[in-house]
DNA sequence: CGATCGCGTGATACCACGCGATCGGTGCCGTATT
């Protein structure tokens, strides 16, 4: 299929004039075979990727998606198609029980079928996606794999092996938010074979990026709520927890401002009426935990404030991305005091034993065992504990899942324990040091905008004119050397190898592919030889 | 990691303080109960 084929495409089903470069770019590499990690900006019409892929394809797609809500967002997007496609989702709060999806399935005619991860840990469904063999795998909001795999949602470390038992379709893995760690870990957890890895521009030149910083948790609160008091429009307060969210509007509302607290601690009913008394207009603020955003589609959302700091960069620049989708200008304020980041930190720092993952091991080496409760019932251990075990081991690969769990060949139990236990090892010093990059941010002197595009891999000279440092006339100091060119290649005597990502005055900020960002003192390693071009 | 809660203690007020324990963020799912 040519680019003019996608385009006639693209025109006929979804209505496009035109396709926008990443766009083009992702569908064609799927048509060609190939996997593909697609990382799009908000609006850049990542749905329309998969859709377009599929319908070139013909039979069934299988769309994985972290909500249902979500799930039902796109079934009514893609119903709105001229006949011929058909689609369906597949959860369990479907009364049915996914007849239509299962029906769909079987008969392999074109379509798509949305459904959990979850989903595809079930016996029943891999069987049929082992026969009805889909032509496309997509997985949307990709960042989850590596987000939520860990320790929240573990179904999602389960999906390559889902995705081999239904024949290795390619797959198209879909997502706005990644720095390079996070795709790397994409690619690794969903056994991507050489992907096309395309990836638009991650600037949003409208939002106005500005911080505060504050030692004083009772003056931040106090800044913060005359600063919403004089906001215009919508917008959103994210705050790190329940309570916090709960006073904060209640503080708003004696203030006069029309505010609601979302977090996952209320009915879904509530839940519901916050949403959509906010999409409708009806409620000015919401005050939010990380619930709240995914799928909010509200395109006049004109500003964004961080009570607290989120885990990541990443994080950050998802919610941020919430913001003025009309390309109207937009405010993006992060409240930072550092003491907050001790939440993330603590977070961040929560793992799995090297008990439990000699346990698991063992259990698989002696039992085989065919799924997650065979294995909690061998183990004596709570399921998220073994889940959480698995994940190491199997982002390891050290352990395979097939038809039953069973270690990699000329693997023993101890040397899946100890290379299990180094990827826990590292996946803990990765997800700190992400963290501290959230400070790192909040001091940064010079342009906003340069700083968060070089996180994400982005080349961009700034002063951009649209941040608190810009506009205030403030510079990052010049580094004083650049021993190695930004987005080469070093090696660490002690952190091993990593990647060159900014200079700023006396410092380096080297991604080091084991234990994450580290801030280094540029003299210091040249003076003492700690760090070589690789 | 840091804020807060609940408890025991000390001082002798119906209460302040210090200490250790506890809690803190995202949603699928399926099954038991009204």
């Amino acid at each position: 299929m040519t680019v003019r084929d996608i385009v006639a495409l693209a025109r006929e089903w979804l209505g496009y004039e035109s396709l926008r470069p990443g766009q083009e770019d992702a569908v064609r590499a799927v048509l060609d075979g190939r996997d593909t990690l697609a990382v799009l900006a908000t609006g850049t019409g990542k749905t329309a990727i998969y859709q377009l892929a599929g319908l070139a394809l013909g039979g069934v797609t299988v769309v994985v998606s972290p909500l249902v809500a979500l799930q039902r967002d796109q079934l009514r997007a893609l119903a709105k198609h001229p006949a011929g496609v058909e689609v369906a989702e597949l959860n369990a709060t479907d009364r049915a029980g996914g007849r239509a999806a299962r029906e769909l399935l079987m008969d392999g005619r074109p379509g798509f079928v949305l459904m959990s991860p979850e989903q595809l840990t079930h016996a029943d469904v891999l069987e049929l996606l082992a026969k009805s063999r889909p032509r496309l795998l997509a997985v949307d909001e990709a960042h989850l794999v590596s987000e939520w795999g860990e320790d929240f949602r573990p179904d999602y470390l389960r999906l390559a092996a889902a995705i081999k038992a239904m024949g290795r379709p390619p797959v198209l893995a879909l997502t706005a938010t990644a720095a390079p760690p996070v795709r790397k870990q994409i690619a690794h957890r969903l056994e991507l074979d050489d992907p096309a890895v395309v990836v638009g521009g991650f600037d949003r030149p409208n939002l106005n990026l500005a911080v505060f910083t504050f030692a004083d948790d009772d003056t931040k609160n106090r800044r913060l709520l005359s600063h919403v008091r004089s906001s215009r429009g919508p917008g959103i307060v994210y705050v790190a927890t329940h309570r916090h969210a709960e006073d904060l509007a209640s503080d708003l509302n004696t203030a006069g401002v029309s505010a609601q607290a979302y977090h996952a601690g209320l009915s879904a009913k509530q839940r519901r009426e916050v949403q959509d008394t906010f999409l409708a207009g009806d409620c000015r603020v919401v005050v939010a935990t990380i619930a709240f955003g995914m799928g909010i589609d509200k395109p006049d959302i004109r500003w964004v404030s961080h009570a607290e700091a989120p885990s990541s960069i990443d994080a950050y620049y998802q919610e941020i991305g919430r913001a003025g989708r009309d390309g109207e200008p937009a405010d993006i304020e992060l409240f930072f005091r550092h003491a907050d980041l001790g939440l993330n930190r603590f977070f961040a720092s929560g793992g799995v034993t090297d008990e439990d993952l000699v346990a698991v091991a063992t259990a698989i080496d002696e039992h085989r065992p065919a799924s997650i409760a065979e294995l909690t019932a061998a183990t004596h251990l709570g399921t998220a504990r073994v889940e959480r075990a698995l994940g190491r081991l199997t982002d390891a690969r050290v352990v395979a899942i097939g038809h039953q769990f069973h270690l990699a060949r000329r693997v023993d139990v101890d040397k899946a324990v100890a290379a299990a236990s180094a990827v826990e090892h590292d996946r803990r010093e990765v997800a700190k040091s992400r963290v501290e990059m959230m400070s790192t941010y909040a001091e940064y002197g010079g342009c906003r905008r340069e700083w968060l595009l070089s996180y994400f891999g982005e080349h961009y000279e700034g002063p951009c004119g649209n941040c608190d440092n810009d506009l205030a006339g403030r510079t990052a100091a010049p580094p004083e050397e650049e021993p190695f060119p930004i987005g080469s290649r070093v090696k660490h005597r002690k952190f091993g190898a990593g990647l060159v990502e900014h200079y700023d005055g006396t410092t380096m900020t080297v991604l080091f592919d084991r234990v994450g960002y580290k801030e280094l003192r540029t003299a210091f390693m040249i003076h003492n030889q700690l760090l070589e071009a690789e």
